[in-house]
DNA sequence: ATCATATATATGTAGTATACATATATAGTT
DNA sequence: AACTATATATGTATACTACATATATATGAT
């Protein structure tokens, strides 16, 4: 249970959770925030948002509805549910070791890339 | 340059660049290799990495010759070349920047679990 | 009133990546 | 000759990403 949902790429998903359990919000505005956290080059799509957040509803993770009050167009607000918290843990333990994996391979670069000169001849040339 | 090959996801052909960096191997061993420095569950299918040489060869980040030599069955020999030192380069740019964003994410994760009690529960409990 | 723009939620689709299964050939062992 | 291990692949369904387009409502300007 939880791990058998987190399967390689899908960090959408991840990240949509962990910013929805600090704050409901709706797609739009989640779009910010995500963007906010992550660096240029890994900005996300606000239609694949919006597909990660129907899928996220469809298996129990989040749960939504409308919110009419205010100004503006209707927004379809999403808050993060039990099952939800538990998927987030099964990306905690994924990421995690994703993580490790990306520590190991910029250790052993940087380890090739000084040895070759490659580091030295920009920080320095 | 470089960058525009990085593309998300495609961190098969990091870690064999990398590894074919460190020393040129053939498939299997290289497999052997590769599994060995990941963690369980993100360990790399066969299959998929001499996809991933062949794909490495036709945009020319690395060459192979056959191997004759020595006991058994023929082995083709990847060695990485300066396109693959190029393109191992912008690998290593878009890892940092996920490595950054999970780094985000895992500590905002123990933040709230641990605000949430949760953490606590599972450590102590 | 009407036109343009912003907000908000979607769908369409091509290319790529991953997981899991299967195929083919050769070499060594009994 | 049969069996097993090594080595290199291909087949394929599903999923993820990037980029384009569609639809509806609300707001502001003229």
């Amino acid at each position: 249970m939880s791990n058998d949902r987190v399967r390689p790429g899908r960090h959408l998903a991840a990240f949509s959770l962990l910013l929805l359990w600090e704050m409901p919000d709706h797609g739009l505005h989640l779009h910010r925030r995500i963007n906010g956290v992550l660096p240029d080059g890994l900005q996300v799509d606000i239609g694949n948002l919006y597909r990660a957040l129907r899928d996220l509803e469809v298996r129990g993770s989040v749960q939504s509805a409308w919110d009419t009050e205010g100004s503006g167009s209707a927004r379809r607000i999403y808050r993060i549910t039990a099952d939800g918290h538990d998927e987030l843990r099964g990306w905690s333990e994924d990421i995690s070791k994703r993580r490790s994996a990306f520590d190991w391979f910029l250790g052993h670069w940087q380890a090739l890339a000084e040895s070759d000169g490659n580091v030295e001849a920009r920080l320095h040339g």
